[in-house]
DNA sequence: CTGATGACTATAG
DNA sequence: CCTATAGCCATCA
């Protein structure tokens, strides 16, 4: 697989990210077909072109905390981001266990044609 | 080829 | 909660 095929994979899967959820870098690198890939996924973001469509904010580390340094002007604009999101942020970090991104249930409930059947 | 880097992560103290 | 440490892996100099 190639650069441009991981990365399209990965922004791809970041798209699916639902407003009001979240996601850690890892989930993302294994929703995409990548394992233990984070750091790669974290790569493709930061490759990302102008004008894309990209819900970057929603990537966050396993533990919740936003990834750049406090005083960053990345940190304050994915934070904002999140805020508009309704995703609250305490303290740099956003609750995973309740803003996690559950794409099986969210792929049942908004995309059940593919998943079922047809025959 | 080699070593450094980093939007990562899990584990131990 | 925080620091240290060790894996991790594509890129880059």
């Amino acid at each position: 697989m190639d650069r441009i095929t991981r990365h399209n994979r990965i922004w791809d899967t970041i798209r699916d990210i639902p407003r009001g959820a979240v996601a850690s870098y890892g989930q993302i690198a294994e929703i995409a077909g990548i394992p233990r890939g984070a750091r790669q996924v974290g790569y493709a973001l930061r490759q990302l072109p102008d004008g894309h469509d990209v819900p970057w904010h929603r990537v966050l580390q396993a533990s919740g905390t936003i990834a750049f340094k406090r005083d960053s002007h990345a940190y304050r604009e994915q934070s904002e981001r999140l805020m508009l999101d309704g995703v609250p942020v305490v303290a740099g970090k956003v609750d995973m266990a309740r803003y996690r991104w559950q794409p099986d249930l969210d792929e049942l409930l908004w995309k059940p044609s593919s998943a079922w059947d047809e025959d």
